[in-house]
DNA sequence: CTGAAAGCGCTTACAG
DNA sequence: CTGAAAGCGCTTACAG
């Protein structure tokens, strides 16, 4: 079959402990033997068993991603590869893996989760999603599964990372106000989503704080998060005579407005949203004013976030909530 | 620790061994037997190791997902959910996971795929992504590790799973002078991706099939995959004052240009792409043209090709192509 | 239909 | 700094 450490073992005249430690470069072995037996395992093609090693040390070296049910918006957002393109960068270093968790509904995905956490087939879960009540989440506290939620969900006993989503929607409005803008919308979506609600009231404060009215009637929240919604949402329903400055809580829906006030020439209204990578420079107009969320950070964050929740010193009483920070920029 | 196969055992007054048979749902075990033991199982809350069952069995009962370098156009086609939804359908029935290789550069990758492949932490490999002469495939193909592609690979010695991209291109562009277009345009993208230039030669053909000239001034190619692309060739590039036609190969592209169409309130030129999944129906224009690609279904096709190739019966020199059948959707 | 025993390929106290 | 031995939690011929 595959060689084995045995087989290394022998060739290099060592004790399959011996090889072990090589493997794991434990301090106790001597520079001179970790040299010749790396040297073999390179010349045998040695590679370690997994399931071996899984099953003998108690880690799978492995972390359950869990993404929300299947909607075209999530995938769609780059907040979805950018999370992604943190949170492996972090992991390589570690040289852990990625389980994947879909599943096409809450059940299946809650079978397969408990499977794989009570089958020490992950060490810990990442949620990529925050929603109310989550029935998975729930689980993964009960069975004291080591988890962090990306988002900030409804459930203070768990650790999360998100942006401060109340402090960016101010920042937001205000960098709208120092602009000049007069009246100033607010575009929302889901109010159930936190997110939205949390920049939403950044956006009230603000206004307060600047002694401007709030207005319900200029936040607008019934629309999905994609870029045609945006764009229906500018030519049907936003009430673009009297509005100057428009905060867009998604960056996708600010794709599909700003398209349309370009084809308008309106450059009247001025916009902001919120972008998971954005930076000034190529492919963003001089002008441009968005908050970079910084989200691949949030991703390697929620890493190692799990890796301390790992820890058995850790006192299972102590919840870790992080925020990144996020860059504003106000364009030229 | 955790309860183990000897604590159901003992408790069930049955041998470790049977206990092991019911899980597997060995049929020489009575149904009584069965019955007893799964019900102990419950109770006590019982889960098998699964690192311990890799390595005992040789299975383990998890494929790994190649994606491609990040890339947003990647991410935030429709075509990634579709098609994860229909390999994690197929692979939830056999009860198998998915573990991820994301990696920031074909270096990590590479390394990654070594470790999890000889490792025997995965069964077998699923490419989401063909491109040129691929370092990663080429490993997969020398340690015969069972691997199959989504997209047509420039390597006709690996199973792979596509839509026949010459055909729906084909079938696309006849629709349009069926419809009556006089002068059609296509708008690829990268002539590098296999499915833009198969679906481009789908277009020439039926262009000559219909006795119509082929124009190369009339394909456009120097775009990326994302509707602000769409947009701007529309805009700028395609001289909609003579065309009264367009294939389009992406989907995200064609929803820039139509959002162009759209807002020109131009309804001479008729369109038609390619969708991962769409459906007439709510959300969809009466009158709109597309292809149905069912990602989906190529998603699931693909997991079973693997299952195919695990079966050491196959012959490792016999290769499955297959095609999967596409939709057109003419509008009313 | 069920059990006893060997083995999968590692890690890790323990001893020296 | 290194080795011998036990053990991780399963599966699977083999025997009955």
């Amino acid at each position: 079959m595959a060689i084995t450490i045995r087989d290394v073992a022998k060739r290099a005249g060592v004790a399959p402990s011996t090889v072990s430690r090589v493997i794991a470069d434990n301090p106790s072995i001597s520079e001179q033997t970790k040299i010749k037996v790396r040297n073999i395992m390179k010349e045998m093609n040695y590679f370690p068993n997994i399931y071996a090693q899984g099953l003998a040390s108690a880690h799978s070296k492995t972390f359950g991603l869990v993404l929300p049910l299947a909607t075209d918006a999530f995938y769609q957002n780059p907040f979805f590869p950018t999370v992604l393109r943190g949170i492996n960068y972090e992991m390589s270093k570690h040289d852990y893996s990625i389980l994947l968790s879909v599943g096409l509904d809450n059940d299946q995905r809650q079978r397969h989760i408990e499977k794989i956490v009570n089958g020490k087939q992950v060490e810990g879960l990442i949620f990529l999603y925050a929603s109310k009540n989550d029935p998975l989440l729930r689980f993964a506290q009960e069975v004291q599964c080591p988890a962090v939620v990306i988002g900030s969900p409804d459930n203070s006993k768990v650790h999360y990372v998100d942006n401060d989503n109340d402090l960016i929607g101010y920042q937001a409005t205000e960098a709208l106000i120092k602009k000049g803008c007069e009246r100033i919308a607010y575009v929302g979506g889901d109010m159930n989503q936190f997110f939205i609600a949390d920049r939403h009231n950044g956006y009230r404060r603000a206004l307060e704080a600047n002694n401007r009215i709030y207005d319900p009637g200029l936040v607008y929240n019934d629309l999905a998060f994609l870029p045609t919604d945006g764009y229906e949402l500018a030519q049907k329903h936003l009430d673009l005579k009297t509005l100057d400055g428009l905060v867009i809580s998604d960056e996708l829906v600010a794709q599909g407005i700003k398209a349309y006030l370009d084809e308008q020439e309106n450059e009247k209204v001025k916009t902001i949203t919120f972008s998971a990578y954005k930076q000034d420079g190529i492919g963003v107009a001089e002008d441009a004013s968005f908050i970079n969320l910084n989200s691949h950070i949030i991703g390697s964050r929620a890493v190692d976030i799990l890796f301390e929740a790992l820890d058995p010193e850790q006192a299972s009483t102590r919840f870790i909530h992080e925020y990144v920070a996020a860059d504003l920029h106000t364009g030229k």
